[in-house]
DNA sequence: CGTTATGTTGAGTTTATTCAATAACCGTGG
DNA sequence: CCACGGTTATTGAATAAACTCAACATAACG
């Protein structure tokens, strides 16, 4: 559903939003995606949400802003699992975890309602349908995991950067459909370097490697994606969102 | 559930088996499990059940042997993204996927049970507190791809490989509780290596190293846990399962 | 019994890290 | 507004990790 095309009798929601991009929702449908975006909390860069180990059992739809997970390893060290935008339900593993086993915090100051674990399952029972679209986002959630996992295991330390530079853009142009080719991206190179599995310093050469190989330009932390076919390239680069269909859940009712 | 005390009326379900250690199933429950895993097939190894781009909307239950999963990058280069063992559910990305973003192949010989995504969508509908149950099934695979991709970003070559030993001897002495610290890894070097995101060539070192450290030992194809404890400290090894719980779906209907 | 896949080992190279020093930036309080 | 302290970015040099290439050994298999 595009945004000029809204009902305004139908309660706001981001995730619906989302998903209407892909599955035409039912009234009702809205209504109960809406009941879990009351409440929004408007919170600072670097504040945690869920801390490792921590015993919640709350979920997180994100209405504004970009929120990352992580786990921390023995050593301290930190792996950056994602970047998430709005239209992000976060916070699943407390379905199956007694604790944490994830971190999650704000990278930008963001906006985000919480909803416990026991109303996602109330609608999982009255709202079948909607809960078996919100299992299909979920593999796209998990497939963002596995090419990032396929890049860290089988991709270059630049075809890494690039394809964390192109994955932001996009996303984020998802949300804001002005951002063309260049974006303010909002993260420190160490930051990078924990979501790509590099040092901060080689993520500077990296990102200076791209920049004196014409690819992109950078100015205070605006990011201008020059060569995008290039950089996709280097980055071994797939945009899962084309291949997406939802249109079999259409059907049922 | 534990196997001696299974009930001869309700039908045979590896997925059952593994969801009843955390959960007390209801028979109903079991009947629509057990619906899932008829027609079970023998494959051999190698053979693929899925494989990129395939159009299918099948998803597998795998009752006996081992499968795995993979990503195929454009300079031919795979990634293996895990390995999988009886009592899994697999072909997730069908359900938001046109096409298969993933392969999946049989990694010894294999028995396997196909249901089409359909028919999972329809227990989402009639068995909404099993749906739950399989949900969170889905976190902790997840969690096992996050941990690998933490491991991958954040850990040495060896490490990644001790990660994948213990992993992997873990998941089969859950299928046959008579395992103890001496197993049948069934990779060859190339496929360690295309999971850890190592050459072949620097898997056979660090398997060689972890065996002159006194790590393991290795016979043939049998490998030998021999200092589990040191093992896993160089692996960053978290055991999620210990974390599991599912408790809070017993109050549901 | 030959053929092919898999495993082993060494030498040299590439890639990324560590350590260290300096520069630019940012927010805060004066 | 400016000074100041802390964070972030940049760069160089040395080191360590992992890869490539190549050769050979061993095991698996029809």
């Amino acid at each position: 559903m595009a945004v000029e095309g809204k009902n305004p009798d139908v309660p706001d929601s981001c995730f619906a939003d989302r998903i209407g991009r892909f599955l035409d929702l039912t009234q009702p449908e809205r209504v109960a995606l809406a009941a879990l975006e009351d409440r929004p909390r408007t919170v600072r860069r670097g504040t945690p949400l869920v801390r490792a180990n921590d015993r919640g059992t709350e979920l997180f739809m994100l209405r504004r802003g970009m929120l990352m997970n992580f786990v921390l390893l023995d050593d301290g060290s930190r792996q950056i699992l994602g970047f998430h935008f709005p239209g992000d339900m976060l916070g699943w593993p407390t379905l199956a975890f007694r604790s944490a086993p994830e971190a999650l915090v704000a990278v930008t100051e963001a906006e985000v309602c919480s909803f416990d674990r026991a109303a996602l399952i109330e609608l999982a029972s009255e709202r079948p349908r909607l809960f078996a679209a919100i299992t299909a986002f979920n593999q796209m959630e998990r497939q963002a995991l596995v090419d990032r996992l396929a890049g860290m295991g089988r991709t270059s330390a630049r075809g890494r950067v690039a394809a964390l530079l192109i994955e932001i853009r996009n996303r984020m142009r998802r949300v804001d459909a002005t951002i063309t080719n260049r974006f303010i991206l909002g993260l420190t190179q160490e930051e990078i370097g924990d979501a790509t599995g590099l040092t901060a310093v080689h993520v500077n050469r990296m990102l200076r490697q791209l920049e004196e190989d014409g690819l992109i330009a950078r100015e205070g932390g605006r990011v201008t994606l020059i060569d995008e076919d290039r950089l996709a390239h280097v980055a071994n680069y797939i945009d899962r969102n084309d291949a997406v269909d939802l249109t079999w859940l259409a059907r049922l009712r």
